[in-house]
DNA sequence: CTGACTGCAAACCCTTTGCAGACCG
DNA sequence: CGGTCTGCAAAGGGTTTGCAGTCAG
């Protein structure tokens, strides 16, 4: 593990902290333990991965507090999911290059176009990590239904939950 | 609903029904409909919103038969999953504006920076839809271990079924 | 006709929730 | 000490699978 790989991690681990503790949550050895794995992989893990990771040095945890922790930091804006991750797999039809505005609290996704976008050349470092189908931009925001629905109170996180079942199409 | 709506509905089913015939798959009326469905709408739906709309049409339709005939249509690459879709939810600590290599096998996710992709401008028709809280781009393709993993032997699709369980780290 | 496909119901997971005891601050 | 947090176990929901009957080609 490079100096670099290692600064970032620490300076992860410490925004993880700071904002935790700014928020008045609790730092247990769980979360701690929870946050040093997530502050270190850059492997993107499912809850799954981390709470095996986690087992190792706290023997017993549980799944449901990493995912309460997991959730938590979510809440906070400390961490993000990938993809839509509302509930489960979504289709695309659209055969033709496009792109997607997602929305973070209902999970509307809507195709666009863009020549610039669909432009776009993939850098070759990334080409190193295997072979190149394609590459669609996400643009995540809060749609204008959702917008109204909760007039915006909270203007930066904390409440207004959006996980699961909002959906209003 | 407009005319050019209408068209690439249209476009979309046709190439559907072609790329289904072509491989020799049976052209049932439950997914003839689904196809149907799938086609007309630009929501990118989940499984169960496919399913309650095919079962306006076809009232004895089975949730499992849309699982099974979306995924089919998927290793047939007529649909595309959104986001990594492999398993449960992947978390993502890393604050600094990034973009994401997916492997579309095995759900391996890397983090990449590129200045021009992180300087992106959003379209403004894609500003009327919400608002815009960043933009990341999602490169798919085949990583490197997968690739030697199973020696390529079908050069489009159709075999190497993808899905659930492959993971190696 | 025959193999592929469907519906049903049960099996499987992954994820969430209620609750009593433990722990941080 | 008090409120938060944890672990357990059970509930909940989405997804998959085996099987016998059905249907497209």
């Amino acid at each position: 593990m490079s100096n670099k790989t290692q600064s970032k991690t620490e300076a992860r681990l410490r925004l993880l902290e700071a904002g935790a503790r700014k928020a008045g949550v609790k730092l247990t050895h769980q979360r701690l333990e929870i946050f040093r794995e997530l502050a270190a992989t850059v492997e993107h893990p499912d809850v799954d991965t981390l709470f095996r990771a986690v087992q190792q040095r706290v023997p017993t945890v549980s799944v449901d507090t990493v995912y309460r922790t997991l959730w938590r930091l979510h809440d906070l804006g400390l961490v993000t999911t990938l993809g839509p991750q509302r509930d489960g797999v979504r289709f695309d039809a659209n055969r033709e290059p496009h792109h997607h505005y997602v929305c973070v609290r209902c999970g509307l996704v809507r195709d666009f176009e863009s020549a610039a976008m669909s432009a776009l050349r993939v850098p070759d470092a990334v080409k190193q990590l295997g072979s190149v189908a394609d590459a669609q931009v996400e643009v995540r925001g809060v749609c204008k239904q959702c917008q109204t629905q909760r007039t915006s109170a909270t203007p930066g996180r904390s409440k207004n939950p959006p996980r699961r079942g909002t959906r209003h199409e």
